[in-house]
RNA sequence: AAGGACUGUCGGAUGGCUACGUGUUUGAAAGAACAUGAGGAAAGUCCGAACACCUGUUGUGCCGCAAGGUAUGACAACAAAGAGAGUCGCUAACGGCGACCAGGUAUAAGAAUUGGGGCUCGCGGAAUUGGAGAAAUCUGUUCCAUGAUUCCUGAAUCAAAGCCUAGGGAAAGUACCACAGAGACAAUACUAGCUCCGACGUCCGUCGGAGUGAAAGGUGAAAAGUGAAGUGGUGUUGAGCAAUCAGCUACGCUUCUCGCUCCAUGGUGACAUGGAUUGUGGCAAACCCUCCACGCCCGCCAAAGCCUCUCGCGGCGGCGGGUUCUGGUGAAAGAACAAAUUUGGUCGUUCGCUUGAGCCUGGUGGCAACAUCAGGCCUAGAUAGAUUGCCAUCUCCUCUGAGCAAUCAGGGAAGACAAAAUUCGGCUUACAGACAGAUCCUUGGAC
RNA sequence: CGGGCCAUAGCGCAGCUUGGUAGCGCGCUUCGUUCGGGACGAAGAGGUCGUGGGUUCAAAUCCCACUGGCCCGA
């Protein structure tokens, strides 16, 4: 789990973000991101009934992706709110594939 | 020992680096250290309860002169409403559990019955230009019929532990029972058949009416008395010249079987057994009737706190509602005032929140469900929602190759169902694999 | 956490209340009509009534449990 500093939690943040947040797609986790005005960066992770139907399987989706945002989280830029939105695919990928690909789509989103 | 049934338990282990929730300790703080952190179904949300608010009546304690306030209990008419009701128990309660009763149902091994076939053996008959012998006769072969043992196989019957049952009442009443059938639930009289009367008519016969006719008829899931055996006996059919014989059969009687009612005995009881009497469909998971139970609403997003006292422990909050002015038909919109008090809600936050109908071990009572006693233990509390990510080793599983085998080498690799959301008790559904049973039943073997 | 609805032919829907025959429209097949197609006319095929149990002589219909899909409220 991250650090609560950067977690994003608020209904009112996360409608904002949708209103007007900057899509970025990529092959495995796309995002959804937007100024924040703060110094750090926020992140969410969400997965919808439609991308896995069990709920273990959704944990374990986020859990995945939330611990490679830990990982790399010193070089993220900060001021920004994203919420990550993994695909199906995700969940039966292997580790360093979604590491990758989440990279790059932070590296398009120009966060690093 | 084999086969079957049922029930219960488990649901990888250890370690390394790293991250998060909670608690404790330490620290001025940042932080650090230690401990701890998903399930048997956490699921589906199908029942029940705890807890909480509300309505009415009311008891007790405290405060108050009083009105009343506050805390804590008890009860709840009528009505709506109930998947309550075989019996006895268990439980806080339950569409729950245990034991028993009744009914239904499935088959394994097996049992006895019967049909077909095969091997072997036996008896009898027939045939034979087979063989032996002079002959009687003996023997062989084939065919027919038949018996015994054993094997194979078919049929239906019996048949275990089990499994299933929203198991009261159909003689209180209503509704329904399609099609078919004369008639579908209380008796009807359609067609045969028979008798009489009338009309037509020579008779036969035809038509109409009245009576008789249930011991003839078929339909259907179901037709006033359930099936079987014996006997008497009626009618009818067939055979026969006839006497008579045979088949079917209403009805009566006897015996057995089934059911209602009553009585007796046994059992706490559902019921069982025996005796007597009698013989009037189904459906209540259609309405309904009886007894029983039930206050209503709501469902932890309940309820309560966030100026002060207090509580609680840190957010000392943000938004809305107010007043005045401008504006305008009005509504919106804009600006200003914000001192105190009050009100309602939303977001946030605190609490509710995890010590509980709790878990483990042992004893006692009980067939059991369960109850009770003693000792020990503390075991998740998140809220965009923690309980992890990556890796190593060990067993376990699996694939390939070598080998008679033990085993060796290499690859895959924890593999199922599935994640707390107020808390418990059940039910239902899902589930890779592993283990257990002084359980139950059947069959076989040994003693 | 609580409440409700749906599943019937390839598609869209009736039938369920009050249990006995599964039906309508479009589509499909064949034939006719036309030089040909469309339209039109005639005939026809096509159904485990979502799954599994129970009640009943008999279940798409009544009852229960599941599966899948959809909606609403706090």
């Amino acid at each position: 789990m991250l650090p609560e500093l950067h977690r994003l939690r608020h209904e009112k943040d996360m409608k904002t973000l949708f209103a007007r947040g900057r899509s970025v797609f990529g092959s495995l986790v796309g995002m959804k991101m937007c100024p924040n005005g703060l110094p750090v960066s926020r992140f969410a992770v969400v997965v919808g009934v439609k991308t896995a139907k069990s709920a273990v399987d959704r944990n374990r989706i986020k859990r995945r992706v939330r611990s490679i945002v830990q990982t790399h989280i010193s070089r993220v830029k900060g001021g920004f709110d994203v919420c990550l939105l993994p695909r199906k695919e995700a969940l039966t990928a292997k580790h360093k594939d979604v590491e990758a690909s989440l990279m790059a789509s932070f590296k398009k989103g120009k966060l690093l």
